[in-house]
DNA sequence: GCCCTATGTTAAA
DNA sequence: TTAACCTAGGGCT
């Protein structure tokens, strides 16, 4: 469930009931055999940037991405259950569990190595600190279409499929839009929704986009405008909402309330 | 139980 | 542009 909202849930987790703590940490699935070289270290800090998550342990910082497969499993048993499945990275402290399956990266950096991944990421609107007119300025400068702007982690970090239909529709914004040709104040615009959209993802854990539906526990199928919803009418205006593959990922948008 | 799909990214062609 | 990664949930039979 990997848009950046999970990966923040995910370092809130680590840093509340890891942080600070001596962890076992072993790889049942064999995998991640660097596992070694952290085992029983201390977790100094846990952060998150965009999609990607930093784990800080004493000897190395361990990188995590969930790519689109992987999953995190959280739990306190009272007795540790063996690994089911393709166990990559397990972590223990305090009788708290994390199981980690499935991931694109899991992998131990150096300072250097870590400084270098974070150069390739753009701005992330969960961040209190991001600088908007980062966003702004590569969107003002770019060709490409915002559609795909949004999706690339290194002009804006954390937003994914679900966000980007969701960001765009609440922007009334053709995605095929070239960057350039997209009004500044609207690109700030759309900068403050997600940074208002976010954090609520955060708490909730789910991709509240709706407005009437930002509190409620909405059913899947209601919680959104136009992602996953092709074919159906479109909530404000009626119209159909359209599918098409840009740059490989499906893109929903309704082509008459963003035209 | 089987088939399809997925909130993603990278490397090779 | 395409393939690979490689897990789980949902819809269907």
């Amino acid at each position: 469930m990997p848009e950046g909202h999970t990966v923040h849930r995910t370092a809130n987790h680590f840093r509340k009931n890891f942080a600070g703590q001596n962890v076992a940490v072993s790889s049942p699935q064999g995998r991640f055999t660097d596992s070694k070289l952290i085992d029983g270290s201390k977790l100094i800090s846990a952060k998150a940037v965009g999609k990607q998550l930093f784990l800080h342990f004493e000897p190395a910082i361990l990188r995590i991405h969930l790519g689109i497969y992987g999953k995190w499993q959280f739990s306190q048993p009272a007795e540790l259950p063996e690994p089911r499945g393709a166990v990559r990275a397990r972590f223990i402290a305090a009788g708290h569990l994390a199981d980690l399956r499935g991931p694109t990266a899991c992998e131990l950096l150096t300072d250097e190595q870590y400084l270098q991944v974070l150069s390739r990421l753009g701005p992330d609107p969960l961040d209190p600190g991001a600088e908007m007119t980062k966003f702004v300025e590569k969107v003002g400068r770019s060709a490409v279409s915002i559609g795909q702007l949004l999706m690339d982690q290194s002009v804006i970090s954390g937003i994914g499929n679900v966000y980007r239909a969701e960001l765009l529709f609440r922007a009334n914004l053709d995605p095929h839009t070239p960057g350039k040709l997209v009004p500044r104040e609207i690109v700030e615009a759309i900068w403050r929704d997600a940074v208002a959209l976010m954090p609520l993802g955060v708490k909730t854990g789910l991709m509240l986009t709706r407005e009437g539906f930002l509190k409620a526990k909405t059913k899947k199928a209601d919680r959104y405008y136009v992602y996953k919803r092709e074919g159906l009418a479109c909530r404000e205006c009626g119209n159909l909402i359209s599918i098409e593959l840009m740059a490989t990922r499906k893109l929903y948008f309704c082509s008459a309330c963003q035209a």
